[in-house]
DNA sequence: GGGGTGTTGATACTTGGTCTCATTGTGTGC
DNA sequence: GCACACAATGAGACCAAGTATCAACACCCC
């Protein structure tokens, strides 16, 4: 489950720490998105007795590992979600929070139109998708 | 120049009181993106004497008239645009904060390819793209 | 020009995240 | 195996962005 995260955050030359153990297991545990409350909730749920910060400094180092990927959702608020490190997209169910990955699937193509219409030389982009997922869309 | 947004308030029905005259007038001085604060500086600056949540009240007005929108920039702040109020997306340069407005332009492809690998039903989207107007390129 | 009601500013609060610093625990070299 | 340098930690202060509350105010219809 953590293996992967912990694997990847050796290889990235950091410490494998008894916290850091811990907040990976909290993470592979969770499917979907998560906040980083719900993080900090589940460990003081437990009584980890991991700090706050020690929860944000992980989750920065995942982030620059492109193991977790910060998205917004359409209500402002941000959430993570563990992911692959290539690039990618996100399409998020708003009824339960699954998400998907979709790899390229033609947006260079809305790129280049775009950077060709207004002179811009694009350098990158954001892309995220909302919607539902096959279960939610069948629940309704 | 501000008379656009003033005129979008009245067709809203809301009131045109002093504080969002003042307030259209600082968003449509700059050009390009702001944020919350800038404004909030502007108007300290100017000793306008209106609150901070006043101009966060407008702007929650404003987006809601599709006037201005809300942008994720790459480092995770967020900055407001003022724009048309149709769907389009945003193109925002990163070195001088310019914004230029694309419509669409094939991204409706993307979805429907994505929903179709994921299975999910597609709501809306977001789309964001970062790179260099071409004034910040010729000047490097 | 009076009055109902939408709007305002001050201020307290919340949420999400960062900084600091003394203390602890890891991994490395030996 | 052990010691030690230094990365990582937790607690809590701090910060920034945004929201809630509420009494006072001002717009605009009549």
């Amino acid at each position: 489950m953590s293996d992967e995260l912990l694997r990847a955050l050796d290889q990235a030359g950091v410490r494998l720490t008894g916290p850091r153990r811990e907040i990976a297991a909290l993470i592979a545990k969770r499917n979907g998105h998560f906040t980083a409350a719900d993080l900090i909730a589940d460990a003081s749920k437990r009584r980890l007795g991991v700090g706050r910060a020690t929860i944000f400094r992980l989750l920065d180092l995942l982030a620059e590992q492109g193991l977790v990927e910060r998205v917004d959702l359409p209500d402002g608020r941000h959430a993570y979600v563990p992911c692959e490190p290539s690039h990618h997209h996100h399409l998020v169910c708003v009824a339960c929070g699954a998400i998907a990955e979709v790899e390229d699937c033609g947006i260079d193509a809305v790129t280049s139109e775009a950077s060709r219409r207004s002179g811009f030389t694009i350098e990158s982009h954001r892309l995220e998708l909302f919607g539902r997922c096959p279960n939610c869309r069948s629940a309704n």
